[in-house]
DNA sequence: CAGCATCCCTTAAGATACTG
DNA sequence: CAGTATCTTAAGGGATGCTG
């Protein structure tokens, strides 16, 4: 079969490379879950230290992010048998081989934040 | 000076790594500025070839998040004397350094929709 | 070609109050 | 303690049309 005449110009292999990026952003979606995995990525959380660890996320979202990255299979969920109900949630295997990208984003924003205050004291 | 009275359980010393994720996940806000990062890493590309690659992006939406890329110091904008204006965007040597963040999105998000698929088909 | 201006609309997300 | 329900708002983002 003869190659297609209109041969576009870099028709972009980096395509997949872009779906792939987009599943990941689809999968982090969301104002909180990246802070959610990084403080489970320390260890497991009560909902309630949840809450206070991650600063500024109300229950509603709380609850809503880790649904989400429950179904996702990144964190599992545990109810504890305690006088007042107690929940635990903790990063799943799979939760875990998302850390490299979180931290990543760690490092780079731990340079990036010095840089900027460097630049802020040199000018 | 004693110490507090009130000493929290876990005052969890993992918040300024909370805050660097953050940080980075501020810079790269909003939809498409990964994706853009990353077909930017593979080569410089115009105006047009950007909105090529990355499906879905408006003119409105391109621009903007160039800007803002830009004005990060991660994205290099130069004018071109052509004919029609063109206008050429390259990651600058700063913005290779979010690179590892985008690739480890990019090989994540890979094996996940790997991950997906063979869990369909197994079904 | 590159990109701004305008209009519009959906949705993410916050506040508040309540339940098992 | 661990959430759910409801309401409301801000804003992110799309479509369209125009300009240098």
């Amino acid at each position: 079969m003869a190659k297609k005449e209109t041969i576009e110009k870099t028709p972009v292999d980096c395509i997949p490379h872009l779906k792939a990026i987009q599943d990941t952003q689809d999968i982090l979606s969301g104002k909180w879950k990246v802070l959610i995995i990084g403080s489970l990525a320390f260890s497991k959380k009560r909902y309630m230290e949840l809450q206070r660890v991650v600063e500024g996320i109300g229950p509603k979202m709380l609850s809503k992010e880790l649904q989400e990255l429950e179904i996702n299979g990144l964190v599992r969920r545990t109810v504890l048998e305690s006088k007042p109900v107690t929940v635990e949630y903790e990063l799943t295997a799979y939760g875990h081989t998302i850390k490299p990208v979180i931290d990543a984003m760690a490092s780079w924003g731990k340079q990036h934040r010095e840089k900027v205050i460097s630049e802020i004291k040199g000018k």
